[in-house]
RNA sequence: GCCCGAAUGGUGGAAUGGUAGACGCGGUGGACUCAAAAUCAACUGGUAGCGAUAUCGUGUCGGUUUAAUUCCGACUUCGGGCACCA
């Protein structure tokens, strides 16, 4: 036989010649369409974790087209970006010349490993040919109000000079180089996207994507429901308006915060008295990174304007008002209302400022009952700090381990009677109080009193000053232990709902987030979290003092950057009839062949100082006019890039209608975690709102979204450059083979998962290929299965089918390993059995098995082939090794037939020795038969 | 902090209520060879035993079940996503 390279090298040839990959609209046939995220193709080549997904997309693809079906499964390329750029202005050459470069290294790569794309689809993000319909789609958008200029403080990142948008600069840092990203004041072209927040989550119940996908993008749009509330100012008769997701909590507001940045400062700087001290912190702030202002710096900070302050609408009371930085202007309103007690981020905030925290939702615990007797009490929790441990009272029998707990006299309050309660007691009296915590609403029945009571319980925490005791003073029904016991006890025994919340809350200070029920709160007194939310917000809109409002954390869409290397946006700006879009014929707006490509300092576009670009006419009225000289950012040419697939080559529109209609959807689209929100969520935003306009017939552009997991070198740490374990795939392809390649990463691991490259691993996988060719030499001239592996390579064709659909591909290729092995032990093997072995490995070696099949004349090449099928009546066992097992131990073995009875298994189970010595003077309680499966012995 | 996922031999991993460790790698002693590589055949979770076998064992603790890696509850660790979003 032939070398590897040179079988690999013929048969990647053939299907070349035989266009054997490229797909044709017929419409007798059912379409599949495959699509596999198309790569940024960068300097550094092609990485291993590439062959992984085009791998398995090709082991799908090449299955599926021998099914009959008419797959689609295209590749590309997207090669607008800054590394082109940053290369291109080292090099001083046009970007174009150095992308054409690497995409052909990529391409040649890729067809080494035997790929089955359909190659004739391919193209560029950087073609004039596509990118014409990108500036085109964009014109859509501008003139259905969908694009709009604002100016806005953007994400800027100083070195790599240009805007960002939010998903760009997640974390606070530039996405492309790490750098700290600050805030720079820029007119931009934005993409009304968060419009569509509602249907992009909609729209995830009509794909077929992983949970954890669309769980990721929810999370990312993040919505929130709530209410807009008004709060009259005190000196002016204008309102500031918050946002709150709890208006039920309404009545415990006792101050508001406003984002350093809300307009009201400004407007109203006459009435703030301490405006320097207000203008100062609002510097401070703005010189603070969104990093810093997000991440590291949680504690709070803040001023109090001084003479501006709000009217509470639900009971008329005075509420001062802060600046904070921990308040966005970009969210809800920029302003919100703040109930410490409620919020944890109020509650630190009212902490360090000395603002008063008032409760208005208590916890409830117990069993509420009818006819309750009301009263107020208190539980005392003592902490002696010097062996430090606790003040309990064990009840034994009668109560278990509790705190010391009274209900308050006439009059009382709370530290008073816990003061009374605890000497009474316990006898200890030298203690002095700390803090309280939350109120409590307990239920619960007293069986010495016979009654049910529902309580109103004060937590209070009080330290030991000295063990210094008195005399108990007991009433003649209170038998029990004083004990002094650690936090672990306490945990442990403390089981009372009351009390061991009253520790929680004493010992871990912070707001009450939970449900429970109003107090304090006027009409809403009695009510839970829910019912309460909703009647205060029918109660606001009826007196107009707010409304029900749904918020989302998604944004728009900033769709321009200030950069060479990008589709430039297709408009024309015109002292008399202002932002004009390029007219279509126009199309492209094509990027200048120059030299300069630098970034500007003043945040300018490179294009802007092309006056021949600059500098055009108004295409309304003739006038002279100016370009827009901002281009779009990397994700556009990636937002429909899957439309055009399906028809490349028109250059009358974007994609044919008829094009569109034959093949639909994208059936399974695969690509990495780190695309699951912001790639995928700007392509469903740009395909929803084609659909929307008439320009496509799906609403949602993807039925499933599959990920792979990355690949991590030796060790199970990331390949990098500077660590030096980076695989090239080019050199496993020249010492191991394509093949073996393709089968080791298909047989790495769960595809979803992560996984470790070995090279061990790697030549185990060769081992199998060559086992699979010295195979060939046992080939006899039967055309039918052998009797012995019939059953077996039914079973197989069976386990490859369904596991393949599954993805797992690792599970697939051990059924193939197990049938080989059996196959080995053969004196010979039929030309039936081999032609079906080849055609199931086809898909992971497609190389070597065509090489087989031709070198052994089984038949016509694999890939014009059908896939084998199975018969359910051979997949049938006639006798079956089962266990048996005495009290869920398996104890031995025996062999069943297909047609035995569950009495004859049960009889055969009863006659093995070592179920009889496990069985024997003991009383055999049942007896469970699971036909084909398990015999389970039960005995006393 | 919140949300999601994972944890199984020396190792990558199988098994989704029914014989835990399929398959691969590695290892051990053997065959072939002057020798090595390649290849072939055997063994390979721990402990005890010559062995039949017994016993322990799927991150930890508890529960449901005739039976739990698998289901339920609590926790630990690791990974991923979001994060002052009101």
């Amino acid at each position: 036989m032939d070398s590897v390279q040179k079988i690999e090298n013929k048969w990647q040839k053939y299907w070349q010649e035989h266009h054997t990959f490229e797909a044709k609209i017929d419409k007798s046939k059912e379409k599949y369409y495959y699509l596999v995220e198309f790569p940024y193709p960068s300097g550094a080549g092609l990485h291993v974790g590439h062959v992984r997904s085009y791998t398995a997309l090709d082991v799908l693809a090449r299955k599926k087209r021998m099914m009959g079906y008419n797959v689609l499964f295209p590749m590309g390329w997207d090669a607008f970006g800054a590394p082109a750029e940053q290369y291109a202005i080292k090099n001083h050459i046009h970007p174009s010349k150095a992308v054409a470069e690497n995409i052909k290294t990529f391409k040649a790569q890729i067809q080494k490993l035997g790929i089955s794309f359909d190659w004739s689809r391919e193209f560029s993000t950087t073609d004039p040919e596509y990118y014409k319909w990108t500036q085109w789609q964009f014109l859509q958008f501008f003139k259905h109000g969908m694009a709009y200029k604002a100016k806005k403080n953007i994400n800027w990142c100083p070195k790599c000079k240009t805007g960002l948008s939010n998903e760009d600069s997640s974390g606070g840092v530039c996405e492309r180089c790490g750098t700290q990203v600050v805030q720079k004041e820029k007119e931009q072209w934005m993409l009304r996207m968060s419009d569509y927040a509602e249907d992009l989550i909609e729209g995830l119940q009509d794909t077929d994507f992983q949970e954890r996908t669309k769980l990721a993008q929810i999370n990312w749009i993040g919505k929130s429901t709530g209410a807009e509330v008004d709060f009259p100012l005190k000196q002016v008769s204008e309102k500031l308006t918050v946002y709150t997701t709890r208006p039920d909590t309404l009545f415990g507001v006792t101050f508001m915060v406003v984002a350093p940045e809300h307009p009201y400062i400004d407007l109203y700087s006459g009435l703030i008295q301490n405006m320097n001290q207000v203008i100062d912190y609002r510097e401070q702030a703005n010189k603070k990174t969104e990093f810093e202002r997000t991440q590291l710096v949680k504690d709070k900070t803040g001023v109090k304007l001084e003479g501006l302050s709000a009217i509470n609408p639900v009971n008329g009371k005075e509420i001062p008002i802060y600046i904070s930085d921990y308040v966005m202007m970009n969210y809800g309103t920029g302003a919100i209302m703040a109930v410490p007690a409620h919020d944890e981020r109020d509650y630190e905030f009212a902490q360090k400022f000395g603002i008063p925290i008032i409760q208005v939702l208590e916890e409830e615990t117990g069993e509420k009952h009818e006819d309750e007797t009301s009263k107020e009490s208190i539980v005392a929790i003592v902490y002696d700090k010097e062996n430090d441990k606790y003040l309990t009272i064990n009840w034994k029998n009668n109560g278990g381990r509790l705190f010391v707990g009274g209900t308050m006299k006439e009059g009382e309050d709370p530290i008073s009677c816990a003061i009374r309660e605890i000497e009474e007691e316990t006898g200890y009296s030298d203690i002095s109080f700390v803090r309280s915590g939350f109120k409590i609403n307990h239920h619960y029945y007293a069986y010495n009193k016979n009654r049910y009571f529902n309580i109103e319980a004060t937590p209070l925490l009080f330290k030991l000053n000295s063990d210094e005791r008195k005399k108990q003073n007991l009433d003649e029904d209170e038998k029990f232990d004083v004990e002094w016991v650690t936090k672990d006890i306490v945990e442990k025994e403390i089981h009372d709902e009351l009390h061991s919340k009253s520790f929680q809350y004493v010992m871990t200070p912070g707001a009450m987030c939970d449900d429970g029920i109003h107090i304090h709160s006027d009409v809403l007194d009695g009510l839970s979290k829910k019912e309460a939310i909703d009647k205060i917000i029918s109660y606001l809109e009826e007196k107009n003092l707010g409304r029900r409002k749904t918020n989302y954390k998604l944004q728009d869409w900033i769709f321009t950057r200030q950069r060479f290397w990008g589709e430039p946006i297709p408009l024309i700006y015109c002292e008399e009839c202002g932002w004009v879009p390029v007219s279509e014929e126009d199309l492209p707006v094509l990027l200048p062949d120059v030299a300069e490509y630098e970034p500007t300092d003043d945040g300018e576009s490179p294009l802007a100082r092309i006056s021949e670009f600059v500098n055009t006419t108004c295409p309304h009225c003739g006038k002279p006019a100016k370009r827009e000289t901002d281009t779009m950012p990397n994700w556009a040419g990636s937002s429909w890039y899957w439309l055009r697939y399906m028809d490349p080559h028109n250059d009358k529109e974007f994609v044919s209608r008829e094009a569109l209609d034959y093949w639909g959807k994208v059936d399974w689209y695969n690509g990495g975690m780190e695309h699951a929100t912001r790639h995928l969520l700007y392509a469903r935003f740009w395909n929803q709102f084609l659909y929307n306009i008439g320009l496509v017939p799906n609403k949602e552009p993807f039925k499933v979204r599959a990920s792979h997991g990355m690949i991590l070198g030796e060790g199970g740490v990331k390949m990098s450059k500077s660590l030096g374990n980076v695989i090239n795939p080019d050199d496993i392809v020249s010492t191991y083979g394509a093949d073996s390649l393709r089968t080791y990463e298909m047989f790495i691991g769960d595809y979803e998962k992560e996984a470790t490259w070995s090279e061990q691993g790697l030549n185990g996988c060769k081992r199998y290929l060559d086992k699979v060719i010295r195979l060939g030499e046992k080939v006899n001239d039967s055309d039918h299965y052998s009797s012995e592996l019939e059953k077996d390579i039914h079973k197989t064709i069976k386990k490859v089918t369904e596991d393949i659909d599954d993805l797992k591909f690792n599970t697939a290729i051990s059924a193939l390993m197990i049938l080989l092995n059996k196959m080995e032990k053969m004196n010979s093997i039929s030309r039936a059995d081999y032609h079906t072995y080849l055609t199931l490995l086809n898909p992971i070696a497609p190389h070597l098995t065509e090489e087989l099949n031709e070198v052994y004349q089984l038949g016509k090449p694999l890939c014009e082939s059908e896939w084998p099928k199975y018969d359910e009546n051979k997949l049938i066992d006639e006798e079956k090794e089962i266990a048996v097992q005495v009290n869920g131990k398996v104890r031995a073995t025996i062999l069943v037939h297909i047609n035995d009875s569950d009495e004859t298994i049960r009889e055969k189970a009863l006659q093995e020795a070592n179920v009889i010595k496990h069985v024997e003077g003991k009383e055999i309680v049942k007896v469970i038969v699971i036909k084909g499966r398990i015999v389970n012995i039960v005995v006393k």
